[in-house]
DNA sequence: CGATATGGCTAACGGCGTTAGCCATATCGA
DNA sequence: TCGATATGGCTAACGCCGTTAGCCATATCG
């Protein structure tokens, strides 16, 4: 049962419409937001009706799931990506969660909105996304923890535009997470 | 038929239909999350049908934005209070902002969930709700909005489930707001 | 006393996710 | 080759949702 990821192709006919179903939904959810994701429009770009959807997928729950795994595994990609470049510093990190954020809002939202279904994802997904933030504050987990609340606190801000329109959201970004990241250096004593 | 028995459910004094309306939708959504928050529901606790609701208000909306005023209103007594009980330290400022975050999450995350409809609002009901850290960050506003960036972070995770179960999340809270509350103190004479 | 405003009501619309049940086609075992 | 079965479409419909239209009893007021 557990969904074997898209690629996998082990059966037949099944797997390719339900890729197509999740494929699709993921450009509504990207093109029109939630809202947009109807099991009906999703199935009229199909060119078939909503309750056929339900031959390939449970409910929309398991689609949400799939195109949550999937957002982690993107933005798992575009750590590794700025990895490969050289660029693996917390800053470079923090520049990358934001822009993945930004040019994905909704997609976002959905993996950041309500608690993760672990047991539904594949194995290691969370972890995997999770790793460059880890290693980049190897000497403490907590301060992992509060760069990546900072980070998220910026974006969500800046999704949902909370942020006074004059807002100079550069200069905090910078100020935080100088803040975060020079305080677990533990060779600086102080400043 | 209809009913001479004034005495629907609810009480509390001499409201009108309109506050009426707000303070069971308020309830509903505490109680019961977003999703109990229906017209026919909100109707039903008054003993009146969904659509007498129009009679005092426009649409749905204009109830979440009554909501958003008074969540505003609720958190800035929060504030002042911690305020008059002597606690005015950075410290005591995010403590008060988690505990009410965690008290009230529905309400939380319906005040910062979306943009916000500041024209739509009671003037000065956000500029209220955000002094205390503003003074309390009184030489960076950047330092401010970067506090108030990892508190939202901190308190959305946490509503939404997202730290792993065995993550400690008060240490989490003590260093990030240790480094961005000390990054601003030591007079750093800048931007 | 009559006009008008107020605040209820029922019926209904179009949308949603989802289920039930039907049917054509493809596949496969005997 | 034939029949059983699985697959993946379909329509109809259910019970929700927010909302509108239109009716009507009562209260208020000139």
């Amino acid at each position: 049962m557990s969904t074997s990821s898209a690629t996998g192709g082990v059966e037949g006919g099944i797997e390719d419409r339900r890729d197509q179903i999740i494929t699709v939904a993921g450009r509504l959810l990207e093109e029109q937001g939630p809202d947009g994701v109807t099991m009906r429009a999703i199935a009229a770009e199909l060119d078939i009706r909503a309750p056929s959807l339900y031959k390939h997928i449970a409910d929309k729950r398991e689609l949400e799931v799939a195109l949550i795994a999937d957002a982690f595994r993107q933005q798992a990609e575009a750590f590794e990506e700025a990895a490969q470049a050289g660029e693996d510093t917390i800053e470079a990190f923090a520049a990358r969660y934001r822009v993945w954020a930004l040019e994905h809002p909704h997609l976002y939202r959905l993996m950041t909105d309500r608690p993760l279904p672990r047991s539904e994802l594949p194995e290691g997904v969370e972890a995997r996304a999770a790793r460059p933030l880890v290693e980049a504050f190897a000497g403490s987990i907590d301060h992992a923890r509060a760069a990546w609340a900072f980070a998220h606190g910026m974006v969500t801000l800046e999704i949902a535009e909370r942020f006074p329109p004059d807002a100079d959201i550069d200069a905090a970004w910078r100020v935080g997470f100088a803040a975060i990241a020079s305080s677990t250096k533990p060779a600086i004593p102080n400043r």
